[in-house]
DNA sequence: GTCTATATGCAGATAGAC
DNA sequence: GTCTATCTGCATATAGAC
């Protein structure tokens, strides 16, 4: 590693930190947002840096100034869209008494953030092909898909617990939804006119009978008749 | 497009014509095997013809006798992958009558062809990346969707039809089944430890609640105790 | 911080001997 | 059919002026 490229990553690891705090517009958002982008429909390898540079209307050698590599660049885009993708979990708070409207409102969170969720697969994607894997990347992915899930899970939890839901297993359930989000993101990305808006409202009817499979004969025999809310 | 481009691109065509009925294993399959394993594992750009030669033991300038550019071999790899990768509907036909083993036998398919099934969507996802969309690809894509779904979709009608399961919608269902495949698939590429084989597993258990949902109060009045087979 | 100019290497592709 | 040798261009990355 170069002298350039030590004092390039230390700083860039500071603007990292301070990006949370203090909202600080720079071309090196410019930058990411552009790389980001590209990287996502196009590619890593066939996205050059001069690409990036054209589309984000900077010089291409400015680029060197804030990140050490494209390499470099890669991994910081990869983690600009990791923040941008996760689902805001603040407004669902409220729905806590009700395992249904949180877990439909958490549906409807995954169809709004679908392109950044579809332009994180692709370059998480991306950087299981090329490039050795890193343990603060490999730790960034697990823990998106653990937010990802960790809002559903303990929805699913509450249902159990009140009754309204059979006694599934959270944890395979939770990652049965998950991994089908997946497919509705490549799904999307790969076939012609595909639907998915229709392969969410899908999922969600699947999932729900499966979350109620079992439960009407019961309901039936002790006289309590739930509405259907969830079927669409 | 040169004289050169002309005549490969038609020698090619001739060769894979021949290429179901007479099994000539030339150099020209090495070629493909080789791209498709490296452009699967890599993505197209990632990958350079004297890679794809390295690993074919082929030279270099001999990809270029068989296949006119870069693209075209990788359009020849893709082509080779779908034939790969479809699923063998023989063995099936035995099972006409008994749309549960059916359905349990394509999903054992699946699995077993997991390999080759991610190795198409890899780079058909790849495909759509860079490349501007060509009518016999799109062609080959949905072709390979169909031939995907269309045998879970009979065996699903049949058992609407025999009383075995619900009403179900059977296109949107065999759509949301191999929606999860792909999820399936990019999950074992992204996730670390990814559990294909449970992933299957889950998928199935929750299709087949998702069939009989609503069966079971009927079974119960009519006094008919089906044994669930599929419950794992 | 932002630019111009450029070093360096490797990629796709071809010519032509055998 | 298969090889060696090579052309051409573009990609990453750097040097250094402002």
């Amino acid at each position: 590693m170069t002298r350039q490229n030590r004092v390039t990553s230390q700083k860039w690891q500071g603007r990292a930190q301070n990006a949370t705090r203090q909202r600080n517009n720079h071309r090196s958002d410019d930058i990411l947002e552009s790389a980001l982008r590209l990287f996502s429909e196009q590619g890593y390898t066939a996205v050059s840096i001069k690409d990036i540079a054209k589309a984000g209307g900077v010089n291409s050698a400015l680029i060197y100034y804030y990140f050490a590599s494209k390499e470099h660049l890669f991994v910081e885009a990869l983690k600009y869209s990791a923040r941008a993708a996760v689902v805001d979990q603040q407004h669902s708070k409220k729905l806590r008494n009700d395992p249904v409207a949180e877990i439909n409102f958490w549906f409807d969170a995954n169809i709004r953030m679908s392109m950044p969720l579809g332009q994180m697969l692709r370059l998480m994607l991306d950087y299981r092909a090329t490039r050795k894997r890193s343990a603060s990347i490999e730790r960034l992915i697990m823990d998106f898909y653990e937010a990802e899930t960790s809002l559903l899970r303990a929805a699913i939890n509450r249902g159990i617990k009140g009754g309204l839901f059979q006694q599934v297993d959270t944890v395979k359930t939770s990652l049965f939804v998950s991994t089908h989000l997946d497919g509705l993101m490549v799904a999307a990305s790969i076939r012609p006119n595909y639907d998915l808006a229709a392969g969410f409202l899908q999922m969600r009817k699947i999932l729900f009978a499966w979350l109620s499979y079992g439960r009407h004969a019961e309901r039936r025999k002790s006289g309590v008749r739930t509405k259907l809310r969830f079927v669409a």
